[in-house]
DNA sequence: AGAAAACTTGGGAACGTTCCCAAGAAAAAG
DNA sequence: CTTTTTCTTGGGAACGTTCCCAAGTTTTCT
């Protein structure tokens, strides 16, 4: 043990500079010297040092990822494409997990730039100016995930895209037929799902020349108990039923077929419903639901690949929208 | 950028020694010496270099953790655990995905310790002999999760308790009067799964002086279609039919249930249920399933508890089984 | 006031590598 | 056989810290 690159020079009869060679296979080293300095390692089971060698070179082979928690099927996900990509370009990954205290963000970006890492995937939340001037201070390669503060601050930014895919799965509920589509939403702090997919179902509304009764509205928290409410709410007090509803998230959408249910109204025959998100639960209930699928995996491989090509001084500009795409299951009928 | 501790002391007018000082809050500085260094440092946006740290102190505050996916539910929560524990006693997490791969494993192993970690993590997965020479040769203290190679290799290991929570799950069957209680479970080269919770079953039933008909015994995979191929087996080669079904997990449970509703069988009225594991989908299903409950989150922060007094030389003999609890939902019925 | 004690400070070696440079050895060219 | 070229080798500085030690300064005690 605590072996050292100087010992094994002393051990094979050379210098620690052949050994280094040998180590790092570079040229300019005979057969014999090489042969014989492997053989010492092997013996002496000998694991060079990289702390040291990173200090030497100035660098380190490590990628820091600032999550806000790390059991849940998004970010898992997110952080097992990450480590796919830098796994394959030989990097590693320093892991922290702010749990949800956004104070935390600072000093993890900080601890980050102590390891010396040689970026950052930043999972975000909200952005203070003490970040700004933190990223600012650190002065290092940070890629953002799952918020769009490419406006705010100079970095990439890869997000899903909130708008896009709740207008087009709204506009498959019209394709389908359905006229009166109710929404079940949260509340718009929330800016990817309570501003954008609520926006996104407007317009496929009104570019289809649909209305919205307000009393096919409802806004609540992300809970299953929401979704229930809320479609009792717009059962309740709608004068005609709609024929769809519109959920912002799996969640919200199984609450709201939990409540159908219980009523006994029928989904799909009696009333349609979608979500987004494309959860577990979703392909377990019944019916099956239709919903968008993001794809966090790779959200979390095209950082990566951003975060690198950053890395070597080719920056990207702006946000990347990530794909999506809507699962058809058993949910919505054709009216 | 790129500020280091000797030119904060000459920015400072006092040498690296006292600026080291100050970063550490050490003793034996005078305030006028302190106030003046956080100011350079302050004003200059220094962040010390915690690489030359590490490699001067011959230690770092890093742990590795090698696990064989991330987005599991039951590995997310682990590491969670992990890291709320890791992160309290100032330590930082460098992650290492073997994507199943048992080869890397000796790889990451290697690689964490020329990162000079602390102690490792592991989430085992098969253990050759090549592993132990790597776990030998590393030198490091390692907590072993998931797996009980406690008596093949002297690691401490965390593991749920298979056997007894199989048991209890059945006792619990018969103490609700059911007599006649089928099992689908898997192969038994999977330790935990295949050959201990069919222990468990087993016990609980001859203890209860219960005969199981050989009709009433299915083998399949993982799979929620072996489940339903399980149940349907089980069902059409039995001449009396049973009045439970012990499910191995959560997934198999879920198959079951699929063909028993399919062919109009009322759970639990006619047949009951259980399952094992509390997966998410367990309490979205009708009827929300009975199982038992592993609490993966407390498993993670228990290995990172034993493996901190192993860093500190207090080495925890054997293997640790974790507590569980029996989750009764509506998928039994009392007869 | 002088001695002793306590505190403050700076210099320099060390941690284990890498990598430059110079020198020695071998091979190629004349 | 000498000169040039190419290959191999070892020595040592450097990376940015920490920490020991010695020296200098201040405070306390008698």
């Amino acid at each position: 043990m605590g072996m050292t690159i100087k010992e094994i020079a002393k051990l094979a009869g050379v210098s620690k500079s052949t050994v280094s060679r040998v180590i790092n296979d570079a040229e300019h080293v005979s057969d014999k010297a090489r042969k014989k300095v492997q053989q010492v390692i092997e013996e002496t089971g000998y694991i060079p040092n990289s702390i040291a060698k990173d200090l030497k070179r100035n660098s380190t082979n490590s990628i820091g990822v600032i999550v806000p928690r790390i059991n849940t099927s998004t970010i898992s996900s997110a952080v097992e494409g990450i480590s796919n990509i830098m796994y394959d370009n030989g990097y590693n990954l320093l892991l922290t997990n702010t749990r949800l205290d956004i104070k935390e963000e600072i000093k993890y970006l900080e601890l980050l730039k102590e390891k010396r890492v040689s970026g950052i995937l930043f999972f975000a939340t909200e952005l203070t100016s003490k970040h700004l001037e933190t990223l600012n201070k650190i002065d290092l390669p940070v890629v953002v995930l799952g918020q769009d503060i490419s406006e705010i601050v100079d970095f990439p930014c890869v997000i899903h895209d909130d708008f896009n895919s709740a207008k087009d799965i709204a506009k498959y509920l019209v394709k389908q037929g359905h006229q009166r589509i109710a929404y079940i939403g949260v509340q718009e702090y929330d800016i990817a799902v309570g501003q954008l997919r609520k926006k996104g179902y407007a317009e496929a509304l009104t570019e289809n020349n649909l209305e919205v009764p307000e009393e096919y509205l409802y806004k609540g928290d992300f809970s299953i108990n929401s979704g229930y409410e809320g479609m009792k709410e717009i059962i309740e007090s709608s004068r005609q039923l709609p024929t769809a509803v519109f959920a912002v998230t799996d969640s919200l959408a199984l609450g709201a077929i939990k409540y159908l249910k219980e009523r006994d109204y029928q989904v799909p025959e009696d009333i349609s419903v979608v979500g987004i998100g494309n959860s577990d639960i979703s392909s377990w209930i019944t019916p099956e639901l239709t919903t968008v699928d993001y794809d966090h995996l790779k959200a979390g491989e095209e950082a990566s690949k951003i975060l690198l090509k950053y890395i070597t001084g080719d920056k990207f500009k702006g946000k990347l929208l990530m794909d999506y795409h809507i699962i058809e299951r058993e949910s919505v009928k054709k009216i």
